[in-house]
DNA sequence: GTCTATAAACAGATAGAC
DNA sequence: GTCTATCTGTTTATAGAC
């Protein structure tokens, strides 16, 4: 079902996406797989616990013997997408050169953030479409590490407006947004016949990039 | 809750949205209008009957007068956002002088589409936070409206490729999408605190224009 | 651990009084 | 037209056999 293709570094962010060794954990691995499968592609409301359990080749009541409620299993999956993203990003920008230049660690911001939707990840993607579906008690869960992935990509922009590269005339925390958001979006859209993922990545990081870069004037 | 400050040709347009004489449809206009509130905050299924009755001032049982299922209500609201979109930018673009640049007509329909979201209708968020949210047989019926809509977009795209004005070696398709869903994902964030709508929207079109435009080198 | 069968909970839908 | 009360259907959740 998941593919990610981890460098070294990451695979060790990841390995809560690994089963340890019981049977019992592989079994809530392959829950957690199939869930992660079915929510991004049908988000919360077309989502049967029935219809989790059947890609995880099983009946809807034995996932009560891995996880206490529907409500329990949907927090995992997005827990587990959020934090997916945030280290796979934060990751990339660390092993970046320490001299990197600012609009090099946005561009690799940008692409990895993208990857990690719409190449890599059932749980980034669930994550992403459940958001703002699920009810309240679900979302508040994972705010605070959505508020702190946010943090990461303000000092990016923040870095890149104060040495000078990008614009600074711009009303950039709606920037930011619009620019999480189109890629958000893709969820509902990417498909691999829209093209090889990176080269849709490059495409949409050179949109955003030259568009807000500073001129010299 | 509507305050669209239409010019005439809008108005035109936009009548489907004002409630005729009668009582009754005065009512039906009110649930509306309710539904629309409702769904664009909450999506489709933190939204009980029992929330749109209470905004519309009623109970949830009467609901039923005037609508014979949730299903016919949301596919209601959704397809008058569609539409009312559609028609908004359609009408702008139709209005500009014929001769009037690639460049201007799409800045034009971008900042005519983000206003209508941001500033303008709660159907128009309702239609864009619900889609993707509800069940298949409300989805299928305004799949066609939103693939007529998509055509607008992918001929100002393509005229603009074509005159030179922006350049060619990108996936003009999997841009469109960049752009139309950063767009739509504003349903997720925006508020008035992030600033005025025009310059939010001006912004965001500045930097896509910006970041497409052909080099001349 | 997973099954079948069943209970409990909930929200949508209907009936009938006003 | 709108209300209250009730019914129905669906899905989550539990019990107990295997």
């Amino acid at each position: 079902m998941e593919e990610p293709k981890l460098t070294t570094a990451e695979e060790k962010a990841d390995q809560s996406l690994r089963a340890p060794g019981t049977k019992s954990e592989q079994t809530r691995q392959r829950i957690l797989n199939a869930a992660a499968f079915v929510f991004s592609r049908k988000g919360f409301s077309r989502t049967r616990l029935s219809d989790i359990a059947k890609v995880a080749n099983m009946k809807a009541g034995s996932l009560y013997y891995h996880f206490s409620s529907r409500e329990e299993l949907t927090a995992e999956v997005m827990s587990l997408g959020v934090n997916y993203t945030f280290r796979t990003v934060q990751n990339r920008l660390e092993n970046l050169p320490p001299q990197t230049d600012s609009i090099t660690r946005l561009r690799t911001a940008i692409e990895t953030h993208l990857l990690c939707l719409i190449e890599r990840s059932d749980y980034a993607r669930a994550n992403t479409k459940l958001s703002g579906q699920v009810p309240r008690n679900i979302q508040v869960r994972y705010d605070a590490s959505e508020a702190e992935y946010g943090q990461i990509w303000r000092k990016l922009l923040r870095d890149a407006v104060a040495d000078g590269s990008l614009r600074d005339d711009v009303n950039m925390s709606a920037i930011r947004m619009f620019i999480l958001g189109a890629m958000s979006w893709s969820v509902e859209w990417f498909k691999p016949e829209n093209g090889p993922a990176a080269s849709v990545a490059r495409d949409f990081s050179e949109m955003v990039l030259n568009g807000l870069r500073a001129q010299d004037r």
